[in-house]
DNA sequence: CGACGCGTTGAGTAGCCTCAACGACAGTGG
DNA sequence: CCACTGTCGTTGAGGCTACTCAACGCGTCG
């Protein structure tokens, strides 16, 4: 497993990939590292109040958002991973609409609306970052919909595998095509709209045609171009460009 | 059927719904009026270049945006009405990923670079607007996860119906429970992941059971009540709080 | 050790899909 | 004006994918 920078925040290297931080941005997203809550594997986070009262930033650990039905049908919305912000376009809702439980153990920060408008006035930079962010969510929302509404369970699979392992390439936590996958068959089934049994065959099949390999709660890739090719996949986290971002008031550091 | 203000922008009739626009940000709006470019009905929208430089705000008429498989499967990702805003969050993505197609016949403002720069200038709080308009967004999204992931035949097409009879609503062109509705099944099919087959079927059902009734090109939602109930419907639109928004560089106008 | 969660596998089922035929309708051209 | 054509919606027959239900093995944890 490939390591963070020390005592970096993942959000920060997160940043890295796509601008050069300056001294003043990188110190900003370093503070959010103060008194991180700590949350224990498998526990139900509880959030209170308004929406943008309770945004999160993952410090370390994995998430899972998720809606559930009054039949007990379940929806997962995410899976969250160190860098994510969590509840960012809940800010103007009046109330969190889904449910938020930790995969692993898991270091979150709080940050309040303070703090995002310390960001949004002092670094526009990080400011159209962020929202960028945002529009790449909302893109792999758009792909996930594609998944859900036309897909058959072998490729809902590859594809929920396929987007796994890229955005942990992106804060440098995928050892190649080696990964850490902590979800159970249920979870995954939730997340791409299946049973637990039609996962198990799934990956079973793939396994057996070579495609991947499973151990003790990781996951290898053996063929990422079959699958790439099996799902149309498209890596939305490939280009962003965040130059168009208009929020720059009259260059103010240099 | 309920008519706009003469000569008022529906995006402005729309952001009216949350603010009281000053006569700057009506204007501002309002300009946007200009040289619309118009469309024949059925006809490809087709888009050029990078993502940013091609924004659209429909004006009047009903769009479809979708992907398509290699092998032809599709899958519509959105509907879009006048007062929507196309491409917005495609600015920092290099190219544009899906397609574009008029219902009806249709205008369209395009916006560039520069008229979203003047925006975000001008007026911080058509700003916010904007941003909470995406982050809403978002969560019809999610909530569509739900439905693609999680619910039948009969499901899909009542939370289809209604998100439509919502979203109508927001601009004026409901008419109490009754809607145009110009899509194909086929095109209603492709929304909620289902076929044209289905689709019918469903529709039948409802209307025999006397939850709706279609004619020439209308529905009519005859148990709003029941159908939310079956879906557990939320209207995403009903409390946009846009006073968050943090972009207000220091009061200028009054 | 027993209890529990998780993954696997099998048998049977149900919901949706595919394929197909048909009627209604609008647009087109003679 | 009327065939001709293509699109759209409906309905039926049959099939397939994924679901439900269930049993079992395995590992972990108290």
């Amino acid at each position: 497993m490939v390591r963070t920078k020390r005592g970096e925040s993942p959000l920060a290297t997160l940043a890295g990939k796509y601008l050069t931080l300056n001294e003043d941005e990188r110190e900003l997203l370093g503070s959010l590292n103060d008194q991180p809550r700590r949350i224990a594997r498998n526990s139900e986070v509880v959030r209170e109040g308004r929406a943008a009262d309770n945004l999160f930033v993952v410090q370390s650990g994995w998430l899972l958002s998720y809606t559930i039905m009054p039949d007990g049908r379940r929806q997962v919305l995410q899976v969250h991973f160190p860098g994510d912000i969590i509840g960012f376009c809940d800010m103007p809702l009046p109330s969190f609409t889904y449910e938020l439980k930790s995969l692993t153990d898991c270091s979150l920060c709080m940050l309040t609306q303070t703090h995002v408008q310390d960001i949004f006035h002092k670094t526009p930079r990080l400011t159209g970052f962020l929202f960028s962010l945002m529009m790449v969510d909302q893109k792999t929302h758009t792909d996930r919909l594609r998944v859900l509404g036309r897909m058959n369970a072998r490729e809902r699979v590859i594809h929920f595998l396929l987007s796994t392992l890229v955005r942990l390439r992106m804060i440098d936590q995928a050892d190649g095509d080696i990964f850490d996958f902590p979800l159970t068959q249920f979870d995954l089934a939730d997340a791409v709209g299946l049973t637990n049994v039609s996962v198990s065959n799934a990956l079973s099949g793939l396994q057996e045609q070579g495609v991947l390999k499973r151990s003790s709660g990781k996951i290898q890739i053996l063929d990422e171009a079959y699958m790439r090719e099996a799902v149309s996949f498209i890596n939305r986290f490939e280009s962003i460009d965040i130059s168009w971002f208009p929020y720059m008031p009259a260059e103010k550091r240099k």
